[in-house]
DNA sequence: GCCTGAAGCTAATGCCGTTAGCCTTTAGCT
DNA sequence: AGCTAAAGGCTAACGGCATTAGCTTCAGGC
């Protein structure tokens, strides 16, 4: 049988479509090796541990996320970026909560992990797209981290189910992305908007 | 030497104070014994397994972070009231983040399972909080699952060092705060707030 | 005083990550 | 073409951890 070639990045990839289906948690060395028809010895001829192997899961979908973050706020701004990127990012999440989750367990191993640059993507996207409020200087990082963190809990409490109540998740989201928008055009207009 | 005889519950409240200190992902039955000075396996006569122990201590934890939300909010209201809960709630996630991590992870076992009415006397002190801001009915909930997110959101990546920039986290928290305020009080203004 | 059960212990099982060591294949060099 | 060496697979084995089985001990009730 012809088979495709193994690679670092070809087990990454595996492994990052196995997280999505299994669970983050329920990642094992055992599991990814019968996915791959091998042995789980075998694997470390690629990856050194399971840490590494995660941790390349986190640096790709870090990476990922960025390119989907991107594309969604390019050629938008204001209201518009700011609703296309949340939706973006809630999607990706929702459809690959275990790759999600893999990127907020990873910690950077050093000074040139490639996971430092592929955040710092993202976070440069999510700035781009607060700039079009005019906010104060010195407000964005607030803004910045409000942001990050409705956005991080919203999708992280979904995928865990954490919203029991029959009411429509979507109309919830949609609210609240309205909500961030009134706020954040309401501190641009005031020139401080909030006051602490 | 006088040993405190060992109950379920104190098992729990033991191992409640590990995984604050070592982490909820870290924590182990082997340790949990030799913090009670017994071997690990006289550990089954009191809980049923490491599951039942993990959510033991979740069910532990959503009741505290009950209680300290109740004290926080009890005589006050409006901004107060959300500016009270929050920082309470902040501090309980600082101060406890072993057991904040188990209450995320714990799931409902049954229909009678005390974990249920422990999440919904929070979610209950949550919207008690809400109530003083007068907003129409149908979106109390979106205004609810916004407010959870927020919150949740800023504590999960606060523990886990997800906020690198050197700004002040504090300031960065109390700015959140002063913007969901102004958010609510504009919905309650308005009469809708948000349309969407 | 005996019996029972609660609560400790040791020994053993099985799963999982990981390492060591062996074998086969294949790419590349001469 | 033939040799060499590395790449990449495998089996066997170790260690840690959750869990179970079965023994022992000791305190309290009859």
């Amino acid at each position: 049988m012809p088979k495709a070639r193994l690679t670092p990045a070809s087990i990454t990839e595996a492994g990052a479509a196995l997280v999505d289906e299994v669970g983050f948690d329920n990642l094992s060395m055992g599991l990814l090796a019968e996915r791959l028809g091998i042995k789980t010895p075998s694997l470390y001829k690629h990856v050194a541990s399971q840490a590494d192997l995660a941790h390349r899961i986190a640096i790709l979908a870090m990476t990922e996320a960025g390119d989907v973050l991107r594309d969604a706020i390019q050629g938008r701004s204001g209201s518009d970026a700011l609703a296309a990127g949340a939706q973006a990012m809630r999607t990706f999440v929702r459809e690959h909560p275990g790759r999600y989750a893999a990127s907020n367990a990873a910690r950077p191993t050093g000074p040139d992990d490639p996971f430092i640059p592929a955040s710092e993507r993202v976070l440069a996207s999510w700035a781009a797209m607060l700039s079009g409020y005019d906010l104060d200087p010195g407000q964005e990082i607030h803004a910045m981290r409000t942001l990050r963190s409705v956005l991080h809990g919203f999708a992280t409490l979904e995928v865990a189910g954490g919203f029991q109540i029959d009411a429509s998740v979507d109309e919830s989201f949609t609210w609240l992305v309205s909500f961030l928008d009134q706020g954040l055009r309401a501190g641009a207009a005031t020139g401080s908007g909030v006051t602490h």
